[in-house]
DNA sequence: GTCTATAATCAGATAGAC
DNA sequence: GTCTATCTGATTATAGAC
């Protein structure tokens, strides 16, 4: 049955969506806190509150359920990227944007993917929600990497693509993971290190 | 029956430990093709060419396999180290072995293993010969690194600690691989793109 | 030590009742 | 759609002959 007239949602599909929202938040965490390969459907199931068939209704494979966190991950960032105030100079925007990757990472909600997974990379080209959104994102940020290099704000000898790289891997940089395991520092002190790192450099200036 | 008079290794010796150096040298490569997670006991066998319970005799598990195999990697490292000359400054000395480390990667040689796995962690941890050079090489990094900003040629604001992680990061760094997939550059600009990141940062200088 | 054969377990996915 | 119960395949590990 249709919608009724007003372009209301259904109860029924209105509760539908809320269960898969519920869905791939426990799978966002889980993927965050141990990562694809240690993550199992049962474990998502249990933290869900249903039975594991209830979840293949919903998903068709594990694979999908990544995808569907990673999609969630994608709208998240672009919200994120069209809030950053338009006369924000490019090489600001930039700084900001790394700042909230690496303080989402640290609060537990950045999802880990395995980069060789060759079922799940198949999964996840082969979504176009989240292959639209991954192109959208790195357009954007490609346009504020070219110009800060215009404008010399950031080193123009390197390749637009090997920076754009470069600003996704903090997303999955061990140095974080590894100095929060030291408990020297705080979260704040831990993502200025490696904002540091990653725009200054290790050398002195 | 120990080894007669001279200290001369007996040949039964010799071929365990021609055999363990291939099993190892197997391991070493599939852990750098598909990581931990993917690769199987059944593979590792299959390409030494021994049946999968010959494996076994030579190490009890699956991480202890890839222990010996990080074993070695760390040998390898400090026999490097080792050959760095004395007198080379010390911003050189790290930036030598990033580089060595990161050839390393692209050649296929570096083992790479998920940062999560617990099974994997204590079996590491309460492997001497692995905890031992890895200590020995963190004391040498950090001597080098502590140096360097002591004469001002590497950022004094950063605690040594980060410095060291993020030198090791490079040696998991998903940049190497992406630009390497993406056919653009050859190794050598590759490497030189991530060690001008590493080193000078994003920033025009 | 090496092999073949097999155990034991775990995890992704499904059948079928309700 | 949700459940319980089950299937299926892959994978780590071992038994036991030689």
């Amino acid at each position: 049955m249709k919608s009724s007239p007003g372009a209301k949602i259904s109860f029924k599909a209105q509760m539908l969506q809320a269960r898969e929202d519920a869905i791939i938040r426990v799978v966002n965490h889980l993927l965050a806190e141990k990562g694809f390969d240690a993550m199992t459907v049962d474990e998502v199931a249990a933290n869900v509150g249903i039975a594991k068939a209830s979840l293949y209704k919903h998903f068709p494979s594990k694979e999908d359920l990544a995808a569907a966190a990673m999609v969630r991950v994608m709208r998240h960032a672009q919200t994120y990227l069209e809030g950053i105030a338009e006369e924000t100079p490019s090489l600001e925007k930039l700084r900001q944007v790394v700042r909230w990757t690496m303080e989402l990472k640290l609060a537990g909600e950045m999802p880990s993917l395995p980069s060789q997974n060759s079922s799940l990379r198949a999964t996840l080209i082969s979504n176009q929600d989240y292959m639209n959104g991954l192109i959208e994102v790195s357009d954007r940020l490609g346009g504020w990497i070219e110009a800060a290099q215009a404008q010399g704000s950031i080193n123009p000898q390197l390749p637009a693509i090997a920076i754009l790289y470069t600003l996704y891997a903090r997303a999955c940089d061990p140095v974080l993971e590894f100095l929060k395991m030291g408990a020297q520092h705080t979260d704040a002190q831990i993502v200025d290190f490696v904002l540091s790192t990653c725009f200054d450099g290790l050398n002195a200036r």
